[in-house]
RNA sequence: GUGGGUGUAGCUCAGCUGGUAGAGCACCUGGUUGUGGUCCAGGACGCCGCGGGUUCAAGUCCCGUCACUCACCCCA
């Protein structure tokens, strides 16, 4: 036997009984777009390298040195997408949303790949639901966005332990201003190689550094908030006022910066206390000017991306259970050879009126059936032998109570259907 | 990219100071006539991550490597 292959590293598969909760994640990260107005949108999974480079930003770490980069055939230049933004962006501009009705609204699914070193909850490849929103500047919009995330966590999948941090990064006008400040303020400071550094490439980066010698020397370093213009200041306060209104308890954090270039004003993400280091289930911001450096308009937009790998692990890491690990609502037993045809054929019909069901294979003793029914999580075995046969019968078995009943096989459809809607109340 | 930890049956792990492998759970089969979840009996399943070295002898020591894991960094 030649050696088993596994999964590249930092990559995982979505397998029974767990993928059954990753599924469930995801529709209820997506419910709140689903049901305020977004229409879905899939988009490549690899795009021109280029797109990343100018959308991204070139100083980010995300484009610098954890592209998945690859060549292809015709001597393209081609990258797995490490985010959403930029690709949905360009699809949204290549398809004219930006000319018809606006905003334009999208919600999407799907991979991400950044080649860093795996640890709990950061994978190579990762999922993430998202939403991207152009043409609006109202800062309604950026609490719309905002509170779709903070619902789907919060009410939809019942998480206790998240927190929303919520940010102004300013515009292309106030924040250079306030970036020298801060550099003047941290060349004051005394910074490692990394931190002198990030000084050069984003010195608001320096800012969200864990490492308690930064932060304590940190403590009075001007803050972005305190630096706003005025516009800015004015949209910020509207988005926290909408956030009140909206019942969004969120948490200001003049520190919180993201790794993305494209964030303007309006910068949030929504942590988790039970994770470990990488606590981040979700982020997103608005990138005004992001457009136009795509080729597209002077039209702003606000979005964000909520991990669906980590969300999973938060869900679990809370404890909740958000799906039975039933496999089958009801069982097929044969008791004997020529009643596996039979069951066969009763099984596709049961499973034509959906009704989850599943059968015992291989011809094995009925008490290995009876095992496997009582494996599957089904409320009833349903067992056909030579006796029920004759009669035009099977039996019903509650596999709970352990009681066991003989009815018509003509009926067994509507019987199932009112004893299984019994059953859930 | 930088550090720490770990790598033995499907899963969780035991294996003391080196002498060619164990438990629990899970799985399969039985406990006579067509019945599960409890119980009893039996059974199958291990290149002890991989490669090299030391040794008469290595799961056990040394080196390397890969993988996993935790943290920095970064982010979902």
């Amino acid at each position: 036997m030649s050696e088993l292959f596994k999964a590249p590293k930092g990559t995982y598969d979505v397998v029974p009984p767990f993928s059954a909760l990753w599924l469930a994640v995801k529709d209820a990260l997506s419910t709140p777009p689903r049901n305020s107005g977004y229409g879905y949108i899939e988009t490549p999974i690899f795009e021109d390298t280029a797109l990343f480079v100018r959308g991204v930003g070139e100083s980010t770490d995300v484009v610098s040195k954890e592209m998945y980069t690859f060549e292809d055939k015709g001597g393209r230049s081609l990258t797995l997408k490490p985010e959403g933004t930029a690709g949905v962006l360009r699809a949204m501009l290549e398809n004219r949303m930006d000319r018809g009705a606006l905003p334009a609204k999208v919600w999407y699914t799907g991979p991400h790949f950044r080649y860093e070193q795996p640890q709990s909850g950061r994978y190579r490849q990762h999922t993430q639901v998202g939403v991207e929103t152009i043409g609006s500047s109202d800062p309604a919009l950026d609490a719309e966005v905002i509170w779709m995330a903070h619902h789907a966590q919060r009410n939809i999948l019942g998480l206790k332990q998240v927190r929303i941090l919520v940010n102004s990064l300013g515009c292309h006008k106030c924040r250079p201003k306030y970036r020298e400040v801060l550099v003047a303020f941290l060349k004051t400071c005394d910074l490692d190689e990394a931190a002198q550094a990030k000084i050069l490439i984003n010195p608001l980066r320096v800012l969200d550094d864990k490492r308690e010698n930064v932060q304590t020397q940190l403590k009075n370093a001007p803050l972005m908030p305190d630096h706003l213009c005025q516009a800015c200041k004015d949209h910020h306060a509207q988005v926290l006022q909408y956030l009140d209104a909206l019942g969004v308890g969120y948490e200001n954090a003049p520190r919180l910066v993201r790794g993305l270039d494209y964030y303007v004003r309006t910068t949030f993400e929504c942590v988790h206390d039970g994770l470990g280091a990488q606590s981040a289930i979700g982020g997103g911001g608005r990138y005004d000017g992001l457009i136009e450096t795509l080729g597209g308009p002077a039209i702003g937009g606000v979005g964000f991306g909520l991990g669906v790998d980590r969300t999973c692990l938060a869900v679990q890491a809370e404890g909740i259970t958000l799906v039975s690990d039933a496999f089958a609502q009801v069982f097929l037993v044969p008791v004997d050879q020529p009643a596996i045809s039979a069951i066969v054929a009763l099984a596709a019909s049961l499973r034509a009126a959906e009704i989850n069901t599943d059968i015992a294979y291989d011809g094995r003793s009925m008490k290995a059936a009876m095992k496997s029914a009582d494996r599957s999580g089904a409320k009833f075995a349903i067992i056909l032998g030579e006796d029920e046969m004759a009669t035009g019968t099977v039996v019903i078995k509650d596999l709970v109570a352990g009681s066991q009943e003989s009815v018509p096989v003509d009926s067994l459809i509507d019987d199932l259907k009112s004893r299984l809607k019994n059953s859930i109340d």
